[in-house]
DNA sequence: CCTTATGATTCTTG
DNA sequence: CAAGAATCATAAGG
């Protein structure tokens, strides 16, 4: 490895060594190894000489018939030397950041498909139009607008990095082609060369993504925030919820399949039907009399929808609705604890 | 403005 | 851990 003359089949690096002297004044009777002799002497002091004469004999010995295999000779020791100094460390596998980022991009919808395609947010919405919707779109609406705004530098400086690395690589690539007709240059060192200009503008990229992300981060907490102001359920949610909190109002607390249910068809979280049953019961209990209204109203409604959906079927009637009838003011088993709201009402 | 309604949070309790 | 209870913060209506 220190002594590339031992390396068979390279007879010219032991001329390189530089001791033409021997190999020239021997005259062993070899026409053609003192002929490479002689170039490879007219090569090491073309320096020596003057501007004239050294470009005289430049190209000389560019049209000299051995240059091809010269050039091939060395192209071959500098592949070696270059694959000695650095041969481990090429070949890097995928960054495991730079995927998490592609990931995150493209799951934020910034890298996806065009605008309002695969971005969660707007996938709910989706789900939500179909049921009531339509009330938090203006509340994304604002979020939404920011990301694409986001998404839209992202993808420009995307394109602009993407189209400065072609430029550039074709133009190094141009260069070296040139170059390659007056200095040692194999197709293996363009390829290394290509390789590693990709890598150079793949890390500028990398931090293009990470600044998204991190834009993105940005956007989306200040998001949330604003999600934690409260907003109104929309009207056909609290129908919904108030029909089965006074259609089960001995009962009023939904198993948690029932909470999926009713929070799909609201289009809202299920912790937020567990929120809206707490606060309802308990403010319910607290004051019945002020409620009494709105459960006749359910009651009535609920049992208009039973009768319609029993002149289908053959239900006479469900016990678990007895209601209404008027203005009977019905004690719920879940209000007995509190003595005081007896008290108050019967 | 002030009041009330209402969704969320926090703490307690069983 | 879920329900109850108190409390907070904002929306909504007058």
């Amino acid at each position: 490895m220190e002594s590339w003359g031992e390396n068979g089949g390279l007879p010219l690096v032991r001329g390189d060594e530089g001791h033409m002297q021997e190999g020239a004044g021997g005259a062993d009777g070899d026409g053609r190894k003192q002929d490479i002799g002689d170039i490879l002497q007219q090569i090491m002091t073309i320096t020596d000489q003057s501007l004239d004469e050294a470009q005289a004999r430049k190209h000389a010995l560019n049209c000299h018939r051995m240059k091809p295999a010269l050039f091939n000779v060395l192209c071959e020791i500098k592949e070696k030397t270059v694959l000695s100094i650095r041969g481990a460390q090429e070949e890097e596998p995928p960054d495991a950041q730079l995927m998490r980022l592609d990931n995150m991009l493209l799951a934020e919808g910034v890298s996806g498909p065009e605008k309002g395609g695969g971005s969660a947010a707007a996938a709910a919405a989706a789900a939500a139009s179909g049921g009531a919707g339509a009330d938090n779109s203006a509340e994304h609406s604002d979020y939404r607008a920011k990301l694409s705004q986001i998404r839209q530098i992202y993808h420009t400086e995307l394109e602009k990095y993407e189209q400065a690395c072609n430029e550039f690589t074709t133009h190094v690539m141009n260069l070296l082609r040139e170059q390659s007709r007056t200095r040692p240059i194999s197709p293996k060192e363009i390829e290394r060369m290509v390789s590693i200009i990709h890598r150079k503008f793949s890390s500028i990229q990398m931090q293009l993504k990470q600044s998204t992300c991190e834009a993105v981060m940005i956007l989306r907490s200040r998001f949330l925030d604003a999600r934690r102001k409260r907003r109104n359920f929309n009207k056909q949610a609290t129908e919904i919820l108030n029909e089965y909190f006074y259609s089960h109002l001995s009962n009023p607390y939904p198993s948690e399949e029932a909470k999926e249910e009713l929070a799909k068809k609201c289009s809202i979280t299920v912790s937020q039907v567990s929120n809206w049953f707490g606060n309802k019961r308990i403010r319910y209990k607290k004051n019945i009399g002020k409620f009494q209204e709105e459960a006749n109203m359910y009651a009535a409604k609920t049992a208009v929808n039973a009768a319609n959906v029993s002149s289908h079927g053959s239900q006479a009637n469900s016990p678990s609705t007895p209601n209404s009838a008027g203005e009977k003011i019905q004690l719920p088993d879940f209000c007995y604890p509190n003595p005081l709201v007896d008290q108050d009402l019967c």
